[in-house]
DNA sequence: TTAATAAATCGAAATATATGAATATATCAT
DNA sequence: ATGATATATTCATATATTTCGATTTATTAA
């Protein structure tokens, strides 16, 4: 999850898909990459759970997965707050 | 920050110098890489802010910064709750 | 069925990252 | 000063990531 969200262009990718539904043809106007680039980045974001597809009609419209998110924030947040934690004891 | 976090080797360390304040020599031995690669991992995380060094005699201790750990969780935080309130509103 | 469109995959090139060996620097003890 | 130790830096190499062009696959519309 750390690694997909590291990357600036993934980072604009789920701000932009948390307020729009999108499929890859509409990313790839948005952002200067291509369209090979985008399927890359949005298969990143998709196998750390942080998107889900929706099929419509032939298009696939991408969103975020805000169930997931929340999970996986929450799971960093708690690791963090772990070793902050640890660190108070020294 | 996430970029710096989302390598295995630095979350461990991380999580190791939360307990412990360790010098380089210590951190070569608890992992299975060589001194310039654990100083090279310090710097990464010392650049992100996370770390932080103390003088103490000939050697440098590392340990966590925890303001700056609590700072920064808590700025992906507020990015990650904010992405998932838009999303509600879809 | 066929043409057109959307999206994924493949292959290759460019770039970035991780790693270790060797070296340099700095600090302490003698 | 000198020797020993801790750490950083340099350099080269291996590996991983990003990117694009070309191709393939799948789906819809005619």
């Amino acid at each position: 999850m750390l690694a997909a969200l590291s990357d600036p262009t993934r980072q604009q990718m789920v701000a932009v898909l948390s307020r729009e539904r999108l499929n890859v043809t509409q990313l790839t106007e948005r952002f200067s990459l291509s369209q090979p680039a985008i399927s890359h980045h949005l298969r990143i974001l998709s196998t750390a759970g942080l998107l889900v597809q929706e099929r419509q009609g032939r298009e696939r419209l991408y969103r975020l997965d805000t169930k997931c998110c929340q999970g996986l924030a929450d799971q960093f947040r708690k690791f963090m707050s772990q070793c902050c934690a640890n660190a108070k004891c020294c």
